[in-house]
DNA sequence: TGAAACGTTCACGTCCACGTTAAATTCGGG
DNA sequence: CCCGAATTTAACGTGGACGTGAACGTTTCA
C-alpha cells in the first residue's frame, strides 16, 4: 500500500517497544505521552500497532531533558512543544500574509524569551546553592586543618 | 520559667503561622516537614501551640531551594539537613578523638562533593536547554527578517 | 468574660506521572 | 496454520507532597 510517500528511502519504522528501549523508558511512558499530547506515532498498523519514525527518539529525549533538569510539568512540555511544532509547520507551508506571519514569529520569540528567564532563573538557583555548597566545604576544611593541628599537637605531648 | 537560657536578649519565638507567612508556605506544609524530619520546633507552649525560633525561617528557605531547585525530594533534602546539623553539632562539642573527629568531617567533606557533582550536572543539562532556546531564537529571527524582507517587496509590487 | 483568631490532631482527598495486572488482539517466524 | 512474543485498551494501584475539612483546645484582646 505504498507506505512511503516520498520520505527517502522508505523510513523505517517504528513500533513502540523499539522506541522505548532506545530512549529508556517504559511503554506505558510513551502511551502516557501520547495520551496527554506529547507524542504521535506516524501511522499504525491496519491491526493498530503504533508506527513512529525515528525521529521520535530525539523528540522523547527532548522531552525527558525538560522533564528531568528544568522539571517542567508534562503540560508545560506539550505546550512548548506544540509552540515549536506551530512555528515549524509555518515555514513548511509557504503563503498566507507575511505580515500574520510575522506575527505569529513574534509571539513565539516572546515564549522562548519567557523560557530562557525561567530557566536562567533556575540556574542562578542552582548557583546558589553551589555558592552554598562551596562555602560549607570551606568551613570543613578549616576545621580540618584545627583537628590535624590539635592531633599533632596531642601526639607531642604524648599524655600529660 | 526561664524561657531564656543565655540565647540573647529572649529571642523572639513564632508560632506556626507567621513562620508560614514569613516563608510563604502553608502550615500544614511546615508541619508535613516536622513529621518528615526536616523541621523541629524549639520549644512549645503550655497548650501544645509549636514555638520556633526566628532561624528556622531561613532553614526553611533552605529546603525551598532544594525543593524548588534541586528538586530534591524531602527525603534527600533531611539527608542533607541531617548531616550539616551533626557535623554542627561535632564543632559545638569539644572533646573526643581529634583522629575520630577528622573522620567525621572527611565523610562530610566526600557527602558535599558527592552533591556538588549532581548539581553541577543539573546546571550542565540547564545550559544544554539554554543552548536550544538560543538556537531556536536564532532561526526564528532569520526567519522574522525573510518575512520583513518579503513584506517589504509585495508592498513595492502593490497587487500583481 | 466571651468571642474571634489561631492552633492541635486525625483522617480522608487530590494531582501528577506513571506502574501494574488483565484480557483480548496482532504480528512474524517456522 | 499455529504458536509465542509484542501490542492493544481499560482499569485500578502507588508514592510524594501536600490540601481540606472536622472536631476540638488555646490565646488574645476589647
Amino acid at each position: 500500500m505504498a507506505p512511503d510517500p516520498g520520505t527517502g528511502p522508505t523510513a523505517r519504522l517504528l513500533r513502540i517497544g523499539e522506541v522505548a528501549r532506545r530512549c529508556g523508558v517504559s511503554t506505558r511512558t510513551l502511551r502516557w505521552y501520547e495520551e496527554t499530547g506529547l507524542l504521535q506515532p506516524v501511522s499504525s498498523t491496519e491491526g493498530g500497532f503504533r508506527l513512529y519514525d525515528e525521529s521520535v527518539v530525539d523528540r522523547v529525549q527532548r522531552i525527558l531533558r525538560l522533564r528531568d533538569s528544568v522539571h517542567f510539568t508534562l503540560e508545560e512540555i506539550r505546550d512548548t512543544l506544540d509552540a515549536d511544532d506551530r512555528v515549524r509547520a509555518l515555514w513548511n507551508t509557504a503563503g498566507g500574509d507575511p505580515a500574520e506571519r510575522i506575527d505569529v514569529v513574534d509571539q513565539y520569540l516572546a515564549a522562548l524569551d519567557r523560557q530562557q528567564e525561567l530557566v536562567l532563573a533556575k540556574r542562578a538557583q542552582l548557583d546558589a546553592v553551589l555558592d552554598e555548597l562551596d562555602e560549607k566545604a570551606r568551613r570543613a576544611e578549616v576545621r580540618r586543618a584545627e583537628l590535624l593541628t590539635e592531633l599533632v599537637h596531642g601526639a607531642s605531648e604524648a599524655s600529660v
